[in-house]
DNA sequence: TGTCAAACTCGACGGGTGTCGAATCAAGAA
DNA sequence: TTCTTGATTCGACACCCGTCGAGTTTGACA
């Protein structure tokens, strides 16, 4: 958030990726998926951890694709899904740094 | 994100501000607010800054506030707002983690 | 008291979103 | 090829969200 305002363009794009945290689910499977630090984790793994259907979870998982937070592979008859670290952090550091220019006042 | 996964119970209220976050008019309002370092904010300034009409910018103050994101105070005719320091570093502390996670494997 | 300005609430409209079952696609096994 | 399983897409439903104009509240000032 920084000295500077957001200007309008750049608040469309980063407002992209924070809707896309905007679900209870989104924000479960994100986790699951980032907890692996690196590995990848099978749609099969995630299916099994939720109670919503299939095609729901494959639903939140193309929305947090298409916000390139995670990307996804097709291997043999699984499909797996990792983290886009460099897209969490920029999502992370415009909020870090708006807080520390609050913070600092204090 | 860290190692262990989210609970639901803590990916609602986590998602809450998030979502929140997931419209561009309520980032540049909380970057507005933030930039302020400290300061309050004038509604009046924040609606001069926009094109949309002044019940929008309320409606999405409020929804910044229930977020708990930033707090209003009424002092004479104005209202002021600022941010919520520890509610953004909570928010940007989870990503942060999520991605120096998958980051370190690297 | 009455009036004015700032901010919010209300009601409504159009479009978007989460959810599911059914159908479809992709890849391996018989 | 046909069958089976994993994953996605499709179509539909109920609900939510951003937006506005109109009306209401709050406080200052005559």
């Amino acid at each position: 958030m920084v000295a500077e305002p957001l200007a309008e363009i750049d608040a469309v794009g980063l407002a992209k990726g924070f809707k896309a945290l905007g679900d209870p689910a989104r924000l479960r499977l994100l986790s699951m998926i980032a907890a692996r630090a690196g590995d990848e984790v099978c749609v099969c793994e995630l299916t099994d951890a939720f109670t919503q259907s299939g095609p729901t979870i494959s639903h939140h998982l193309k929305v947090l694709r298409d916000a390139g937070l995670v990307t996804s592979e097709r291997r043999g008859s699984w499909v797996y899904y990792r983290v886009v670290p460099s897209a969490l952090a920029a999502l992370s550091k415009l909020l870090d740094t708006s807080a520390m220019a609050v913070a600092a006042e204090a």
